[in-house]
DNA sequence: AACGACGGTGAGCAAGCGCTTAGAGACCGC
DNA sequence: GCGGTCTCTAAGCGCTTGCTCACCGTCGTT
């Protein structure tokens, strides 16, 4: 799927397989703009300034504006599908799979919290095909969650009445987390992500 | 607090405290523009064109576009508080004043999403010192969500181990039914209201 | 040494932006 | 009937926007 770059050590590095050198150091200056300002508040020439380029430069690696948006979307998306879907497909009950899953996609959407804003709340910036190629993706991530609802239900594990909207509540407030979360906060990711895990279990009623 | 227009009825008409009537109709076309493209990417002429007015208009009744927002958000955030405030205080138990809380709140957020998105989700856009206004307003709701929990914690109804974070956690939810609801969707307003107060009765232990 | 390929720049174009200004028309008290 | 006020428009100003283009330095290859 989303092939990052990885060290021989195994530790990730955000956007590795973005090449060559100048347009990952565009697309970083791209994300850092867009997550402070938004997009449609993002000139071409606040980008290239932040990567310490001419405003003609971005041009030789991206064909638009709107291009380098779909790119940081795209993988951004892919991301967070795989840990969804590693949480869910790993080993354990339901209740463990989906507190996996909570906690370290939270835990995403807080340390990346400048890319997680990008991804999840700029996509109407992007254009028609653009949108429905994330869309796309965004309702397997939906389609994740969901699965793992319907077999803590059908275990027996789990007390929800209405699995369609408990999903789309609880991908709702992992996802919002990258709207208020600052690294200067209360709360470190790791214990939001815990927090969250456990409040999730409360909300299907796994008895703990 | 906030004055909304009623009717002789007591049926509260939106934006009725906004007058004279051009300035009401500028203010709903750009409620409307700002929720579907975003402030950045609204024109003044695209408002002034919904409104059936020449892009000139605007500026009689509006110093600047920014303005527009400020009014928008100043209204909105009013409202919102006051809904939070009316539960709050409202008779019954901890656990039934929470619940009549988001039930309200979410469904303000689902029946005027549009409204609610644009409250919700421009507010970087605001100049810095009615942003710090607004700001102010927000940890308002803030502090009445957490004032029911604590009561809750304190009369031994709610299970919380993080007030603070469940908070957080539970204004997050709520708020975020204005990016992801449509009229056209599963779920009526009143089902997702219904829905989530079950939900957050959960994540903060009240026995039912 | 000469070469093309590649990645970069400085200058600038056409279009669209927020906002202003001069003036037109409707309505008011007198 | 007339001046004053209020609401609105047509035109357009100054500036910024996304993007282009002619040109240039630095390579690895021959």
């Amino acid at each position: 799927m989303s092939a990052a770059e990885e060290t021989p050590g195994g530790e990730d590095i955000p956007w590795g397989e973005v090449t060559p050198e100048a347009a990952r150091r565009l697309l970083v200056a791209a994300v850092d703009a867009f997550a402070e300002r938004g997009y449609h508040a993002t000139t071409t020439r606040d980008i290239a300034g932040r990567a310490g380029m001419s405003p003609a430069a971005l041009y030789i690696h991206y064909k638009t504006k709107e291009e380098l948006l779909h790119r940081i979307s795209r993988i951004g998306h892919d991301k967070a599908l795989d840990i969804l879907r590693a949480a869910a497909d790993g080993p354990g009950t339901a209740a463990e799979r989906l507190a996996d899953a909570v906690r370290s996609f939270v835990r995403w959407h807080a340390e990346r919290h400048t890319t997680a804003r990008v991804v999840q709340y700029e996509l109407d910036a992007l254009g028609p095909e653009h949108r429905t190629e994330i869309v796309a993706l965004r309702r397997e991530s939906e389609a994740t969650v969901r699965r793992i609802l319907n077999e803590g239900v059908a275990a027996g594990e789990f007390d929800v009445p209405d699995v369609a909207g408990t999903t789309v509540a609880v991908l709702s407030l992992c996802i919002d987390v990258s709207r208020w979360f600052n690294t200067q906060g209360r709360h470190t990711a790791d214990e939001v992500g815990a927090l969250y895990a456990d409040l999730v279990l409360r909300m299907v009623g796994a008895q703990k």
